[in-house]
DNA sequence: CCAAGGATTGGC
DNA sequence: CCAATCCTTGGA
């Protein structure tokens, strides 16, 4: 069943945590592409240094800004694409990044980092930016709770961040495969 | 306008 | 380790 926007209405990390093992579907052309996530990162104020926000309301990170239960979709080194879900509530910016998942179907790449994961779902910040995750392309599936324990570390690739980097906001499934690299302790 | 650098990836 | 590749941002 399809998450509603009460699900991403609250604090990033609790989302972040609350999405692991929920299903991500995008019906791309009446073709059903899924993936279990498996990684998250939450991204929370406009005072972490590693968001895309500390910038403010910027023509980029102002959807951020908006409210919950947006994608935020972007591009990154001129050649991937990463997919967000915005949260929390509206002027607050937060946004939870989807780093990896398990293929369920119709998947077309590897699902691992999360660049692979929106090329193996065909998730494109031209065609999904901005769009309503309450609608029927791309959405959020309730699913059982995951049986693998949490691990919460830092963040990847944020080492710009000063303290900020230091914050154990990235969440994964303990001991699954299509975590990325590298792997929490 | 210009320069700098990035929430990544894959190849050497 | 490092280059690819283009978009976003801040500053002149």
């Amino acid at each position: 069943m399809k998450l509603a926007r009460s699900f991403y209405a609250r604090d990033a990390r609790k989302v972040a945590k609350a999405l692991l093992g929920k299903a991500l579907v995008h019906i791309d052309g009446g073709v059903r592409r899924a993936a279990r996530i498996v990684e998250t990162e939450a991204y929370h104020g406009e005072d972490d240094e590693a968001s895309h926000a500390r910038f403010g309301p910027t023509r980029r990170a102002g959807i951020m800004f908006g409210p919950p239960g947006i994608a935020y979709v972007y591009l990154i080194y001129g050649r991937s694409h990463c997919a967000n879900v915005v949260t929390g509530t509206e002027g607050c910016p937060s946004a939870v990044l989807l780093r990896a998942g398990e293929p369920i179907e119709g998947c077309l790449h590897s699902t691992i980092g999360p660049g692979n994961l929106c090329r193996a779902l065909a998730i494109h910040r031209d065609a999904h930016n901005g769009l309503d995750l309450e609608s029927d392309e791309l959405f959020v599936e309730d699913g059982p709770a995951p049986r693998e324990r949490i691990i919460a570390s830092p963040r990847v690739n944020v080492g710009f961040a000063g303290s900020w980097a230091e914050k154990p906001w990235r969440y994964t499934l303990q001991g699954n495969r299509f975590v990325s690299k590298p792997w929490p302790d």
